[in-house]
DNA sequence: ACCGCACCCTGAGCGC
DNA sequence: TGCGCTCAGGGTGCGG
């Protein structure tokens, strides 16, 4: 699932097949709830622009457009942002997987899943925009228009002090994991990177939020700013069905702690992960080396 | 203001 | 072999 290290390894990735190049074609498929703009609209306000710069706020992607529009992205829980002729397993459904060899394993085709796909005046490589559970989301700002999806975000997790988290907590009765997950608090950290730095800082996640000292809460800061720096070192999770713009998979999920590991031995003290239901997510940590 | 929870969606994995 | 069930999860929005 992507969050902010996946979206950031994206970024830098399709930022190449995307700045400066001029949008020829857009086709999109039917309106649903993941074309927050109207797909129609999308296409025909699309054509003909450039993408000036490419940025990202928390788990989100923000391109901007030379008439000054701005073209948000959300990758959702299975988005995949690539460019044509990426190569992967992660692009075909598992039974299509199964039947093909390794080496037969072809160039990606848009399917029924890919929500958008972007074609270039210069007749190079395109992008796809291709989401199996349309979690994902796709939103045209007019210039200078507020976003009800942006405007909420805290400020990103990577740019976070302790101070930040320790303000934020104040009178919050909810588990620490829940308010790591609140975008409002800290933009870009989901259930992998919370569960990571919270073992890295030695947290229990159902801990009380209100009730963490200043030095937990810049632990817990450094944590996940720390597993965040090493999975965009190595190109991100892919534990399910994220995939770099390339096709390439990351190899963070290897560094894993404690996420998806329940019953697994810790890689610290030997004592089984546990994995518990917090706010309605599923939440592990090591009973040995969390407090 | 805060918090729990239902919902959107699809495919994997399971039991029968 | 195949059906039906459950589960996963980011973000939004509602009700208490």
């Amino acid at each position: 699932m992507p969050e902010l290290p996946e979206v950031e390894v994206t970024r830098r990735r399709i930022e190449p097949f995307l700045v400066g190049r001029k949008l020829a074609g857009v086709r999109t498929t039917a309106p649903s709830y993941f074309f927050l703009t109207p797909p129609r609209r999308l296409a025909r306000q699309l054509a003909g622009r450039t993408v000036s710069q490419l940025q990202r706020r928390g788990k989100y992607l923000v391109a901007d457009l030379d008439d000054g529009r701005r073209l948000l992205l959300h990758l959702g829980m299975t988005g995949q942002l690539f460019a044509d002729g990426a190569r992967s397993p992660r692009l075909l459904s598992s039974t299509a997987r199964a039947s093909l060899a390794p080496e037969e394993q072809r160039a990606f085709r848009a399917d029924r899943h890919t929500h958008l796909r972007l074609c270039f005046a210069d007749g190079g490589r395109g992008v796809f925009f291709r989401d199996v559970r349309k979690f994902g989301k796709v939103q045209l700002l007019e210039p200078g228009e507020p976003s009800a999806r942006l405007d909420p975000l805290g400020i990103d997790a990577l740019d976070a002090a302790g101070a930040d988290l320790h303000r934020a907590s104040r009178g919050r009765r909810v588990a620490v994991k829940s308010l790591l997950l609140d975008q409002t608090v800290l933009a870009g950290v989901g259930n992998i990177y919370a569960d990571e730095g919270l073992f890295r800082a030695g947290v229990r996640p159902r801990r009380r939020a209100g009730r963490l000292s200043r030095a937990e809460c810049a632990a817990i800061v450094r944590g996940v700013q720390d597993c965040m720096h090493r999975s965009i070192a190595t190109g991100g999770s892919s534990i399910s069905d994220y995939v770099a713009p390339d096709g390439a998979d990351g190899r963070y999920q290897d560094e894993r702690h404690v996420y998806a590991r329940s019953g697994e031995p810790c890689r610290a003290c030997s004592a089984p992960i546990r994995r518990v239901v917090i706010g309605q997510r599923s939440a592990h940590y090591c009973p040995g080396c969390q407090r």
